[in-house]
DNA sequence: GATAGGATGCTCT
DNA sequence: GAGCATCCTATCC
């Protein structure tokens, strides 16, 4: 049960689209990215699960939001490039870059499913029992892709970086692309722009936000 | 299956 | 110094 190993590379066409793809709008590239492949390290994994992020401003969810900082410098560049941050602690998270130059708008990768390289994905996850899990959240998918700061603001479509996205092995239909609010976010919690593929098994488990206790004293 | 709580350190105010 | 775009384990169904 894998992709066709041997199938076709990466057709100019096929990166001209993705290209495209990524310059534009945020919640096109996020859903266009569902079912798209990304190589690091020799794992590969399918993607399932990914959210929207915009840029300064409109989203308060975005890391983006509140302008440019060192730490999102890249989400300020061209589109294609990952974005690499760590959070809580431990824990290293993968995004897509989107939209022209100084928008700052960015694809979350959360989940997916492992296609290529499956026994190195076990290593680096030991413990997990079953193969659902290996990538079944934002910072598990960069565990298994074995990616950290090192590759931030990398290039993705051209092949010259540590990590590349392929186009999807069968176009997803739009029917199975459900939407919903993304998780773990304290601003912006209405925005539906999580999107990921009906009944796989591979997204990531949704819980809400628990609620902020009341307002600070005065 | 669901939920609660602890781990852990960078980033920005 | 507060706040995280999370994961894992234990516990209770």
């Amino acid at each position: 049960v894998g992709v066709r190993a041997g199938g076709s590379p990466l057709s100019r066409a096929g990166r001209s689209t993705l290209d495209a793809l990524l310059a534009g709008p945020v919640v096109d590239a996020a859903r266009g990215l569902l079912g798209c492949v990304v190589t690091a390290n020799e794992v590969s994994v399918r993607l399932t699960e990914v959210e929207a992020y915009a840029g300064v401003g409109a989203d308060p969810a975005s890391h983006a939001h509140r302008g440019r900082t060192p730490r999102n410098a890249v989400m300020f560049g061209p589109p294609g490039h990952a974005y690499i941050y760590f959070t809580y602690g431990m824990h290293w998270c993968l995004n897509v870059v989107t939209g022209p130059v100084g928008e700052a708008s960015a694809v979350l990768l959360r989940a997916g499913e492992v296609v290529a390289g499956l026994d190195l994905a076990r290593v680096r996850r030991p413990g997990v029992r079953l193969d659902r899990d290996l990538a079944r959240g934002p910072a598990r998918l960069t565990m298994v892709l074995d990616l950290d700061r090192s590759a931030n603001g990398t290039a993705l479509l051209h092949g010259t970086g540590p990590i590349s996205l392929q186009p999807a092995v069968q176009r997803v239909p739009a029917p199975s692309i459900r939407t919903g609010p993304r998780v773990g976010v304290a601003g912006g919690a209405e925005t539906p722009w999580r999107f990921w593929l009906d009944g796989d098994p591979t997204v990531s488990a949704y819980r809400p936000r628990p609620v902020r206790p009341p307002g600070p004293p005065v």
